[in-house]
DNA sequence: GCCTGTGAATCCATTCACAGCT
DNA sequence: AGCTGTGAATGGATTCACAGGC
């Protein structure tokens, strides 16, 4: 019974948080978790936690709790990870290859199924997993054969841009990038930025308030 | 003439993700930067620009905008990145390797001045940038040694727990976490989590609402 | 008794709109 | 004329507090 009215972008947010550690609580057989400790584990309210879920439906049981692996399978329905999503990759230094290797991001469903990079000694070189290195010009019949849904950019801030609309231009929607710089997309194309630096601010700032 | 009252915690965050655009301004030459196009370079509002900068002072010209150059100069200070803060590592396979590699942290002044690993087949290399990989062991010496800031931690979700209170022991109060699990702490010790999937999931969800 | 689900209340953040300076 | 700085207005998001069901 899932309500119609807009859901917030925080609850999105908050509730794709909470994966983790209800992943946690299965893995060490634990069936049922209340909103206070699940809000324990991500350092938020338990009101919270009962609101956010409640936009979606009433998955808890008053006076007992919610089932962790009915929860689980709830909130993968609601952000649709409850499937494989089929991810392409620009850049195989040292960040790419990082990341076609991450555990979590199969685990979760994110897989890998093209790579390419700009760099002529690297095309043709296999990855661990499998892939091999095609050249950019690939791109475009690569992300229709292989159904390509989401890029990962790991370039330098002068490639990405180009990358983008590469990726934009052969029909990729949405976009992880990890460059430094700000991508201009068309208005219905997604771009989601990573940038530790600004995490590495925030400690900075705080290392330097509390003395 | 920095206000007195309390910076809200969206504001410090947004201040951050200033400093990059401004970057691009300076290398472009460009001098003068209105609140609109800044704005613009961040997807954020103007209004919200402006605010955020004045509560911090008057850096602005009425008339013209901000001085580039000033602007960027006030940020790093209000952020404290201004000056080169000292991280540890622990955690060497490839996220780690490509996190002591990334450029952007040099560049900022986020300075590795050691690396730790529990792998003893690691202990003893050395990495491109000179370091050698010590055993966990090590930690709490070189922690006050070398008087490491911030510490990083990419191992797996069994040893970051461990690590983390090796870390706080010894006297370390800020750690960038990029294990998968949540990290209990001290009261006064700051942890920023870094979660990829946490991006993909939202791309996933957007993409399957609009289709 | 215990814990969820949720309207109401509160708190915070964003945006507007314009006065004030250059 | 142009753009900042900011009180006031708006709009959201968080938290409270309690009714409702196990």
């Amino acid at each position: 019974m899932v309500k119609e009215f807009k859901i917030p972008d925080a609850t999105i947010e908050r509730v794709a948080l909470y994966l983790r550690p209800l992943e946690g609580l299965m893995e060490r057989n634990i069936r049922v978790v209340s909103s206070e400790k699940l809000a324990d584990m991500c350092n938020v309210n338990p009101a919270q936690v009962r609101k956010d879920l409640s936009f979606f439906g009433e998955f808890g049981v008053r006076g007992v709790g919610y089932e962790v692996n009915d929860l689980l399978r709830e909130i993968k329905r609601i952000l649709a990870s409850d499937r494989e999503w089929r991810l392409g990759i620009v850049g195989l230094d040292d960040m790419g290859m990082a990341l076609v290797q991450h555990k979590d991001f199969q685990q979760r469903g994110y897989r890998f199924i093209a790579a390419f990079d700009s760099d002529s000694r690297k095309i043709g070189k296999s990855l661990p997993n499998g892939l091999v290195i095609q050249p950019l010009s690939m791109i475009k019949q690569a992300a229709k054969e292989l159904r390509i849904e989401i890029g990962v950019i790991t370039t330098d801030a002068v490639e990405a841009q180009r990358v983008a609309d590469l990726f934009f231009e052969a029909g990729i929607m949405a976009v992880l990038n990890f460059s430094p710089v700000h991508l201009r997309k068309p208005e219905c194309c997604l771009v989601e930025n990573v940038d530790f630096t600004l995490n590495l601010d925030h400690l900075a700032y705080e290392l330097n308030r509390i003395g």
